[in-house]
DNA sequence: CGGCCAGTTGACGTCTTTCAACTTTGGTGG
DNA sequence: CCACCAAAGTTGAAAGACGTCAACTGGCCG
């Protein structure tokens, strides 16, 4: 599976890894824990999608992040010791590895090769995070959308034929990933694939012109070809 | 100066750990390091303030985070060993200490203390960084300015008889902090002075009704007092 | 076959940004 | 010590982007 937590260890080690872990599987629409709840154990998704959500005191959900196969979720918080920082809930049937503080700190011990490869998830996670943030504070929402569904299409999408399929997720979920509404990524892809740059349907979307959305994003504003003579 | 980089060590420890770095001053205005520049090193601020910012393609600014007197930065960077992922400017003429990573490995070595004190320090930046995204995506910006100010004063506040002053900060500080702009700034704080809750000026702005503001940040809409008539 | 959930679309309002003009402040050099 | 300048801040007007609400459609599963 490639998965990075386990990236540059031999076959013994990673077979030690393994065996060290908990498994766990999850129903479609199970919760694995909740925001606030003590921070027990480091989870690796083997197969399905779990949702990391923060909730507003208004009842707004955010999504922080989509947990695919090979992810790693809640790495800072096992190795601080704390509680979990968001909820956790399978979007589909899963089955996780999971690894308690004590464990997770006993296997570094001895390969510090693991050790060296959960920095390296938390640092990508927090590089992910700075972007984001800097996307929604500068962005509109169509530029947000288009670098979501790019970010989904290399975590989680299926290349076919006509493009990249990225399925299971809904417009909701879209909008909550890219800081805006159901309403507004409905008519943004609405009008992406009059534009041929999309094809979607019930919880799919398929890129069939990567590079055509990414030109969206750099000519965001009133930018028709503009005239000349309106000095 | 009660940093947390420092907290439940000995004495000698700290003597130790403080011994191990090297020291250095900015000018207001001087740049420490810029994104992408190779990680060499954990800082800690003694005094003044460095400004983290992460700068668009289209030349907008977003900030980080401002790093005050006890605040370290770049802790995942250099751990990692790979390149800073924000430009670090002075704001103020400024006084740092730094630790560079086989260093910084080498101290953990002997004080574990040391290598807890900053994978808290880790999980509370990430921790800010999943509110903030998690206010950009749901959060009016009246709601988001109270919350950047409310942070301020707590981080970097002076306590005084009025009120708590949150100074050497510009509006355009405020704003790129907020995910807005220097105008929207103004004007909220022109209406918020009006009403007592704040007392401003030329980079300065003194919380005078704290509890007002909170308020203030759960009343989002059209709430001025609704006129039943219009059923 | 019925109901439900996901999605679509239009109308409408408003929050925010943008742009331009203007004022205030504080530091610096004469 | 004063005058001047640049930087910081304010404010109004206008346009536009997005969100909200409501009504409607279509596909899927039991």
């Amino acid at each position: 599976m490639g998965a990075p937590l386990l990236r540059g260890l031999s076959r013994e080690e990673r077979a030690r890894v393994l065996k060290a872990a908990a498994s766990r599987r999850l129903r479609s629409g199970e919760a694995l824990f909740h925001q606030d709840d003590p921070a027990n154990a480091l989870h690796l998704v083997l197969e399905g999608r779990i949702r990391l959500t923060q909730v507003t005191a208004e009842g707004r959900e955010v999504i922080v992040r989509l947990a695919g196969p090979g992810a790693v979720f809640a790495a800072i918080a096992v190795l601080e010791g704390t509680t979990y920082p968001f909820d956790a809930t399978a979007t589909q049937a899963s089955r996780l590895q999971s690894w308690e503080r004590g464990v997770l700190r006993e296997l570094f011990r001895h390969i510090p090769r693991l050790e060296q490869n959960v920095t390296a998830i938390v640092a990508s996670h927090s590089r992910e995070m700075l972007d984001r943030l800097r996307e929604l504070s500068t962005e509109p929402v169509p530029q947000r959308l288009v670098r979501t569904l790019l970010r989904l299409a290399e975590s989680d999408g299926r290349p076919q034929a006509e493009g990249v399929l990225v399925d299971g997720i809904t417009r909701l979920e879209l909008a909550e990933l890219s800081g805006t509404t159901l309403f507004s990524v409905s008519r943004l892809l609405s009008e992406w694939q009059a534009q041929r740059l999309v094809q979607c349907g019930r919880g799919r979307v398929l890129i069939r012109d990567r590079r055509g959305l990414e030109r969206l994003r750099r000519v965001p504003p009133g930018s028709a070809p503009r005239d000349p003579t309106a000095v």
